[in-house]
DNA sequence: TTGAAAGCGCTAACAG
DNA sequence: CTGTTAGCGCTTTCAA
């Protein structure tokens, strides 16, 4: 084919090929059902066209696609591109195809995904809410839609759902400040509507008030438009002019402590002796931060895996079960949060608990 | 809808609004030659059935889609998700959808997106080839596919391209740590048929001539069999080890930086003193690396909203005339490639050169 | 083993 | 303003 000529059809390699379309059709579908020289002759008319398939004609056949939807909430973010990853290799055994969709936590951008993802009939969707309501989510499983939830704790039993317990994680990184001797601590967090920033903040003040401590008094919440290292930037100087004078911080992910440490860095104060800070998710760039980010770990890549063979298997098996899997967060001490000494920074390679 | 059920068609509202297909159509894509009262039917029985058009009958019809493929080599490296998002943000002005596919540098699994992509009739490509040999590129062309080079040097004039002077970057870091005294220096380098990893290595090389040294002699090459944190961090023991004893490391991308940084980190070696590094792209957490990471900047998102455009032109613009868009390398210099002194470490925000 | 023909869901040209 | 109709490229019966 040369350029400005019409896409060559099935049609046109038929003719070619001195067969008939349907010919052709078996030949791409059932090649078994084609004596040998037919199927050659073909084959060679195919390569002389420069024939591809129409995925939209098969797809109108076929009434389903070969491709599942995939909504995250931020492609820069190594966590769910680790994620993504996941799923992918799950997928790609089954021939399918990955369509990745970044909502950058915008409500209105994930409408607009599902939507076009609903129109390409793509055969489920894998997703991390952008708000709380699931609304969206919703009108997909009316329609028929398997769809599971990506890191999204549900307390239903009627959805598939894989995450990570993150009020635990709030808990893990709380008590590690509280027990540094933390009192004023800074919150890093995104909007609420966002699960996984609700419970991480339920966490966190569980850790206080099971140390004895009044949350009120001690957090101070910044709520970031976003979750990105920019805004983990942008408020460094607020955070250093705030009143409280927190002593420790707790970033809701690790993109935000990369943004914090960035500011703080460049406004010259120094981590953790001024501020020690706490990170979530563990990517990999938490270990090699200056300092070292400590951070509550999560299993990312199992976490994209196990979804991607859950929602095959809501989308092929007749007996699918729903199911809710949990997975348990981990902390890992690096210098971020640790006190200095001689023994101290740079000598510490990372502890979990 | 309810679940099980056939998924509505627009016969289906036609039939619930009492109206015939053709109208239907005609309120989804000339609204205003539709009655008011027809149209406010149509649309409430739209909303009943909870129908969503179909892109693959659409696009039969139109026969093309609304989307474009981008082409990367990794989804996990920072700097193609923010060139990904360069080109999405202005694809989306044009209601272009984007769809990512990742080649992980294999040119077999770019071969599978590219007829993927071609299946789907995109309506053009923006890639970073993972070989050397365009073929697959050439391809697209021959079909009369639009085709953007993303981030890749081409001597061609009868192709677009954006791309950053790779050998002038190598250059830069290589004059950057000749001029620190290094004389032993380890490239950490991709697959040279990587046409990036083949411009770096050409500027490390011709800096080292310049300086009146045998690049020969004084460089040792790795080939990292891909340009990630996990080769980048496998290959620290091995570089230890080398006879040559290199005081100074290239890497090809800053993700490998991140994962030599850590394995020095992991065998207690540090850096500058024992090993200064030097990245190439600058993304955002090289400067919070720890050590702060010297690295070859790129105007990454510049970049991928100048492809964007140029896609654009090339898809709608018959006058369109192919360009090659050149930008230009910057060195940042910081604490991973500088001696240490009261001074040295830390002081350093980031020099441009 | 191959061919003919119906139809997937939609758009657009045309007729009324 | 609304309805009728011919395909878009393909798969899949059903006949030959």
């Amino acid at each position: 084919m040369s350029i400005g000529a019409r896409r060559p059809t099935i049609r046109d390699v038929a003719e070619r090929a001195g067969v008939s379309l349907g010919t052709v059709s078996n030949v791409l579908n059932r090649p078994d059902r084609v004596a040998l020289a037919t199927r050659k002759r073909v084959l060679d008319a195919i390569e002389e066209t420069g024939f591809v398939r129409s995925t939209a004609a098969y797809q109108l056949r076929a009434g389903k696609s070969r491709s599942v939807g995939v909504v995250i909430l931020d492609v820069s973010n190594p966590f769910f591109t680790e994620m993504a990853r996941g799923i992918e290799d799950v997928c790609r055994d089954s021939d399918l195809v990955v369509v990745l969709c970044s909502t950058d936590e915008l409500a209105e951008r994930e409408a607009r995904y599902l939507r076009l993802l609903v129109e390409q009939r793509v055969q489920g969707v894998l997703i991390t809410p952008a708000g709380r309501k699931l609304d969206g989510v919703e009108r997909l499983r009316r329609q028929g839609m398997p769809v599971v939830l990506l890191d999204s704790r549900t307390g239903r039993r009627d959805i598939c759902a894989v995450f990570v317990d993150d009020v635990k994680g709030g808990e893990l990184a709380g008590r590690h400040l509280v027990e540094a001797g933390h009192r004023r601590i800074a919150f890093l967090n995104g909007p609420l509507s966002i699960r996984q920033c609700a419970d991480r903040r339920r966490g966190l003040r569980q850790a206080l008030k099971r140390a004895g401590l009044d949350p009120d008094r001690c957090v101070s919440e910044y709520h970031l438009g976003a979750l990105t290292a920019t805004q983990g930037e942008a408020v460094v100087p607020k955070l250093l002019a705030d009143p409280a004078r927190p002593t420790g911080v707790f970033c809701a992910n690790d993109v935000v402590a990369l943004g914090l440490l960035s500011g703080l860095r460049r406004l010259d104060s120094s981590t953790p002796e001024q501020l020690a800070v706490v990170g979530y998710d563990d990517v990999r760039f938490a270990a090699m931060l200056s300092p070292s980010l400590t951070s509550v770990r999560q299993p990312i890549y199992e976490l994209g895996r196990t979804a991607g063979r859950l929602l095959l298997d809501e989308m092929t098996n007749p007996d699918h079960r729903h199911q809710q899997i949990l997975f348990e967060p981990e902390l890992v001490v690096r210098d971020s949060s640790s006190p200095l000494g001689p023994e101290g920074r740079g000598a510490r390679r990372g502890r979990r608990r």
